[in-house]
DNA sequence: TCAAAAGTGTTATGAGTACACCCATGC
DNA sequence: GCATGGGTGTACTCATAACACTTTTGA
């Protein structure tokens, strides 16, 4: 069948173009790339790095490492963010992580072959990273100044960007953006940042909660103030991940 | 930066463990894997190969294969693709192939370390598959009947499955399914048989035709008849990509 | 003439929209 | 008091669901 069922070293197949061998060629290096996108002053921002190296030296690029031997790529990606952002651990290990796609063109990397496996994090509003080792930088960049990134790293992040708008439509995603307690306003915050558009307060909050396990109300009293204004009642991330019926945008709509 | 700035073979920086040297271990091998559906007989079937070696010798997987050296996943997916349908080239390169996601598992392969794209394709009914070279043998494969396939293809194929089900629903991916020219009959079938559920004739037409670009009607009087009844008239895909209102499963709506 | 599949019409329900209005707080 | 944001009420619109009914073919 298949050359997956002769692995480097073993026999041919007549499956594979004569004198394929992976040894006589470059391996390819596995890497994993990251898109960690976070919402702050009401806009959008994602943590880049700056490269200290060439190719690329002193561009921004998106955060990532490559895959050690005994490790998958969502556990290199929990690794590579914690690293890169100085969370602990524990708190990388319960973020929300989703595989994006991979990119595979053979010139993405100039120097060899790289295949690299892209994911996606949404975090609250975190403080400032303290970079990596070896003289990098790393800082949240508004989206909207984050252009000219190394690599494929623009088409990568164009790709989570509408990856993430898409998943608020029909997932409770944007809970992963607020801290663990928030409020509904903070709440639309999030869909108005992500999706660019407004929201009609009312109808958001009654959809919010009309939607068993997106958010549950935290007991008793507690309230909190955004600045001035009436204190809003505090919600935490409910049990639901699916939202049905989806919470459209605006633009979804528009046609008929 | 991080480690990508480092390829093998220059020097190390300190956010990579220490003694860490892609040559020291196994280079990583990057394959495909394809999950291709089709609708046959009312029932969603997908195309499977036997094995003809160890490991899983005799067990039937997901067709797939390696990288070449200067291939993308995706040239890669269409090419086996066309070597196990027994697709010509062209038709191959046309199909509606999409990238599912990427198992990096490191046990996931017994004998090596290997990094897998899955892609996902919806073909028409075709002819059954004339097998690839090395005694292997493929077919098209009842998706009940698919079960205990080698590898980690058990848990790629029911991801595949899973994520079809909802494209189909904010996608007009169901037209993939279909000859170039089909009937909203077959078209329904396509939903009835990926989702497992009955929905309603007439519901189902108004929705499909209320939305432009889903389909187009074939000029003229040319219609088909699916054995007895009435005629269908005939209709092609038409140019939208995605299904705004999304056309939503029956089980997705139940909740209030 | 009957079964089977295509196609049309109609009504009730419920989700989404738009917008008016009241409440609580800081300045 | 007034600006600012939180929260409630309501009426209109439109998509969907459910189902009755007609049309056209093969047997």
């Amino acid at each position: 069948m298949g050359p997956r069922g002769t692995p480097p070293g073993e026999a041919m197949n007549d499956n594979r173009p004569a004198g394929y061998d992976p040894y006589a060629f470059e391996p390819f290096a596995v890497t994993v790339d990251l898109a960690v996108f976070t919402v702050r002053e009401s806009r959008l921002h994602v943590l880049l790095v700056e490269r200290g190296q060439e190719p690329y030296r002193g561009a921004w690029a998106l955060p990532g490492g490559f895959l050690l031997p005994r490790e998958s790529a969502e556990s290199a990606a929990r690794r590579e963010l914690a690293e890169e952002t100085g969370l602990t651990e524990q708190t990388a290990a319960d973020l929300h992580l989703e595989q994006l796609r991979t990119y595979s063109d053979p010139d993405r990397d100039p120097r060899m072959r790289v295949v690299s496996v892209a994911y996606t994090a949404l975090v609250p509003d975190l403080p400032e990273p303290r970079g990596g080792g070896d003289a990098a930088r790393a800082r949240w960049t508004p989206l909207a100044s984050a252009a000219r990134l190394a690599f494929d790293h623009d088409t990568i992040l164009a790709d989570a960007h509408s990856r993430i708008g898409a998943k608020l439509e029909y997932t409770c995603l944007a809970t992963a953006f607020c801290p663990r307690e928030f409020t509904l306003g903070e709440l639309q915050q999030v869909y108005e940042t992500v999706w660019g558009v407004e929201l009609d307060r009312p109808n958001f909050r009654r959809k919010v909660l009309a939607t068993p396990g997106f958010v549950e109300a935290v007991e008793g009293e507690p309230r909190r103030t955004g600045g001035r204004g009436k204190p809003a009642a505090l919600y935490r991330a409910g049990v639901a991940s699916a939202l049905h019926p989806p919470l459209l945008r605006p633009e979804g709509r528009q046609q008929t």
